[in-house]
RNA sequence: AGAGAGUUGCCGGAGCGGUCGAACGGGACGGUUUCGAAAACCGUUGUACCCAUUACGGGUACCGGGGGUUCGAAUCCCCCACUCUCUGCCA
């Protein structure tokens, strides 16, 4: 949510923010809303102080045993007045709310303009391609030769997107996220969560999910509660309406959550294999700060992410969203994209993003100041940490041998048990 | 899922429909005292919005959420959510 005070005082840099994320405008009918709303309060106001002090006038009256049936009905009349301002606030403030809540986050001075992926710049690449002097196969060849994923049954039971993992591919999957949890929560300094898997519509409106996005999430609708496209989702809910004492900034969390994505309307986009899945694991990591450190706690967690593809060697490259690529809550956000060399594709397996105050304001998460005992709203941040089947596919690829075998990394061994997984067939 | 009890400020905990933004206790903060600390004593202790922005300014709202009754509601009525206890079911 933005500031609609901010927006009052410079509307023109808000107009021109929108534009560069390709939102329409709404900012004169709300300004005009705001207009109206201000002034019925007033009126409203005006008539509560008047009620008041007569109310208590006639409390004062009736204790004496004096007539007050004069001022009664004269406030009887008063209190229909402001009944009916109440009424046109309340239609006025659903109205600002609409368009509130449609608006997104404004991108920060350093994101370049641009109107699309097309625009996002590279700011970083990690290591190189690995060369083979051999053919290599893709992730999906690897799987079905090594037995470790089924996605025929898994379309049989759940539907296409649903993906099983077998044997060591399933240990495999297990390895990496416990992985991945380790080093973040030992190296990295998070605190571990276990969240939900469902959320409600407020948690999901908080983090910016809805309402814009309510078509790509599942919906349990005898409940009314939402399958989580992230475990962003509940852990920046963690907070929602609380007030953080300075003293408890920063907080770290990373936490490990299945993922559900309806991924409506990307039909024919990235079908094959693990690139676009239904269901997913990831180790979500999320950071509540002070806003003046909020970028430079964005790098950290840029850090954080690369971390994990650094450990298990794997070839990346680092892209920073234009404007018009950003998502909804976002002001700045970088993508940490994996070499895949069997299918010679970079796929993006991490989001790491600053929603500044954006979350906080929906979520209503503040903190107080020491200086003034203030409260002001805190920076969000949350970026992957990674999520698993695009960083299965670049891992499988990367890791095969000329036989067709996976060569398991020393450093995940110990999780995984075993130091390569060998042809079934 | 059924029955009952509850939901008040940072916490505990009061609150006959009329100075209740809310007693009392604790905590926290400031001050007095002290070489220092503890104790004691005095004071302070929310959020949002509107107006004014010369101010240490004025006003409104908020006692789980939403409606209603009333001149006036934390207090009465209705709906919903959540928590706890018991019963049932279940991993």
């Amino acid at each position: 949510m933005l500031d609609i005070k901010k927006i009052r005082q410079d509307p023109e840099y808000f107009k021109r923010g929108l534009k560069t994320k390709n939102s329409g405008d709404k900012i004169d009918e709300l300004l005009e809303l705001d207009e109206q709303r201000r002034s019925i309060i007033s009126q409203s106001d005006e008539l509560k102080g008047l009620r008041n002090r007569v109310s208590s006038e006639i409390a004062r009256l009736k204790k004496a045993k004096e007539d007050a049936s004069g001022k009664i009905s004269e406030m009887k009349q008063v209190g229909e007045k402001i009944k009916a301002f109440d009424d046109r606030i309340k239609i006025v403030d659903e109205q600002i709310h609409a368009i509130m809540i449609t608006l997104p986050n404004l991108p920060h001075k350093s994101v370049k303009i641009g109107f699309s992926e097309k625009d996002n710049e590279t700011v970083k690449e990690w290591g190189e391609k690995p060369q083979y002097d051999y053919p290599l196969k893709d992730h999906l060849d690897l799987a079905e030769r090594l037995d470790i994923l089924d996605f025929h049954r898994g379309a049989k039971i759940s539907g296409s997107g649903f993906p099983v993992y077998k044997k060591a591919g399933a240990r495999l999957e297990r390895a990496l996220i416990n992985f991945m949890l380790d080093l973040h929560t030992q190296e990295h300094n998070y605190q571990e969560i276990f969240p939900p898997f469902l959320t409600s519509r407020d948690s999901a409106f908080g983090t910016g999910q809805l309402p814009k996005l309510e078509e790509d999430m599942y919906l349990d609708n005898a409940d009314d509660l939402f399958l989580i496209p992230t475990a962003e989702v509940p852990v920046t809910n963690l907070h929602r309406d609380e007030i953080i004492p300075e003293s408890q900034l920063p907080i770290h969390y990373a936490a490990y959550s299945a993922c559900f994505r309806r991924e409506a309307g990307s039909y024919g986009k990235d079908t094959r294999g693990l690139s676009r899945v239904h269901q997913f694991n990831k180790v979500e990591m999320v950071r509540f700060v002070h806003p003046e450190t909020s970028y430079q706690a964005h790098e950290e967690l840029l850090q954080d992410a690369e971390d994990v593809l650094q450990a298990l060697n794997l070839h990346y490259r680092v892209v920073s969203l234009c404007t018009g690529d950003l998502s909804f809550a976002a002001a700045k956000c970088y993508d940490i994209e994996i070499w895949a060399p069997g299918s010679q594709k970079y796929f993006e397996v991490s989001s790491v993003s600053n929603f500044e105050d954006f979350q906080a304001r929906r979520a209503n998460i503040r903190y107080r100041r020491n200086s003034d005992g203030k409260v002001d709203f805190v920076h969000t941040l949350n970026g992957s940490g990674v999520a698993t089947p695009r960083l299965m596919i670049a891992f499988l690829e990367t890791y095969q041998t000329d036989e067709g075998t996976i060569t398991i990394p020393e450093i995940l061994q110990p999780y995984t048990g075993f130091k390569q997984i060998k042809s079934q067939i």
